[in-house]
DNA sequence: TTTAAATGTCTATTGATATAGACAACCATA
DNA sequence: TATGGTTGTCTATATCAATAGACATTTAAA
């Protein structure tokens, strides 16, 4: 917690100091006073004003991370960074296993349209071959962590968005499909600031960031099934691939 | 290019803009034109003034990313982001390939130390055991890429700084050690801002992101060789896992 | 050589960000 | 029940960020 804060870059003050203390919960710097230091100390730390580390606070606070009490401090709520393995069986679902109680994917619409250039690459059909095309968002212990945009061959799939919607899982509407088993064929990870439909569909304040992974899936004979562009809140998601 | 812009969220929206047009051009947007659509297009399409847009293309061209020119426009000086595959063998200099002229690896610094409760974790060793650390920067065509922190068991490996000093690579400085050949094991990836070490590692401007691994190597044997964080420039990287 | 289109510069104004200080309200505990 | 430590609220001021408009300067092409 050395490094000090800038100024005249464009990101104010208190979304830096936000960040930087969003980081040491989830760190765990604070863990053995279960909450964090007083504004005065954190104004010292940071080189700023008591006001500005107040703005931080209430900003971590709408975010639900952080509650301040009057007379007593400012208490961490919460500091999970959920943890999503990658591997040639990826699943979400199964991925989160005991790190949470319930998890569920929301189909927030689908169409039927014709691929595009990427699309048609990724799924390895002529482009303005047929897809279907679903946009879902996924929440563990009803909070938002990732909201997908997905496509699937037309043919083969036309009851994709219908079966989602009755299960809640893609590998549970695939096994509804006939399709009873699959495996992670590529998955391509960047970052960037969440535009605004990152936050509207993950619940984060501007200026969060998000992990984009874009990912295809195969059937057991290499067909690609599945090629989807999702965005993960990066404070509560982390990967980790196992080679 | 429709997501709108977001006020009031700590982040300038000039710094915004320069976020987007700068993954825009990452992306091949402008490769038509060779430029930057002009000022009062952009402002239109993010829905701000003029003014604004030019403080992001000035940022930009700080960046040298773009560069204006009276009469003409603004010109696309550099566009690259770098593909590192994550594999059971990643390597850093191998994986860059083709996509670049050069690559080299610096050392900032090193030193023996006892490992704390995380390095000892990652490494199986027993906390406080000694081990190298390493401080580095990976350069590619001159450009830093990544900064990285890197553990070492020192029994084993004590000649590790003198030999990536001397090589400029992991890989080249472990044959050297007598230890020709490892694999990744495992590689956590997340994302946060870059914080005031990453601005000055990576040349970054404030604001900008960066993609963070935590890999871990082992021998033939499976036990582990090395332990390091990378942060990268999440500007200038993405990462494929090939599964 | 004219013209259109583009960037460069200047002034002025408004709102967001940050600092500064003072004091109120609340909580735990000595 | 005092007291010290903490968060909450208020006022005031300075600086940065953003908007608005006008006009100069440069380039490429008609």
């Amino acid at each position: 917690m050395a490094g000090q804060v800038q100024r005249q870059t464009g990101v104010a003050l208190w979304r830096q100091i936000a960040d930087r203390i969003r980081q040491a919960i989830s760190a765990g710097v604070y863990d053995e006073a279960g909450m964090v230091p007083p504004e005065t100390v954190l104004a010292l730390q940071f080189g700023v004003n008591r006001h500005t580390v107040r703005s931080a606070i209430a900003a971590l606070a709408q975010e639900g991370i952080v509650r301040a009490v009057q007379g007593r401090g400012t208490l961490i709520e919460r500091k999970e960074r959920l943890n999503f393995p990658i591997t040639r069986r990826t699943r979400f679902t199964t991925g989160i296993g005991e790190q949470a109680r319930e998890m569920r994917g929301l189909l927030l619409g689908h169409s039927e349209e014709r691929a595009d250039d990427e699309v048609a690459r990724w799924l390895k059909l002529r482009p303005g071959a047929p897809v279907i095309r679903m946009e879902t968002v996924r929440k563990v212990d009803n909070r938002p962590v990732s909201c997908a945009t997905a496509w699937f061959p037309a043919e083969r799939f036309a009851g994709m968005p219908a079966a989602y919607e009755k299960t809640e899982s893609i590998t549970r509407a695939f096994a509804e499909l006939g399709l009873s088993d699959y495996v992670r064929a590529t998955t391509e990870v960047t970052a960037a600031h969440a535009d605004a439909a990152d936050l509207a569909a993950l619940e984060l304040t501007p200026g969060a960031i998000v992990l984009i992974t874009k990912a295809m899936n195969t059937d057991l004979e290499g067909a690609p099934v599945q090629y989807a562009i999702s965005r993960f809140s990066a404070d509560r998601v982390q990967f980790t691939i196992e080679n």
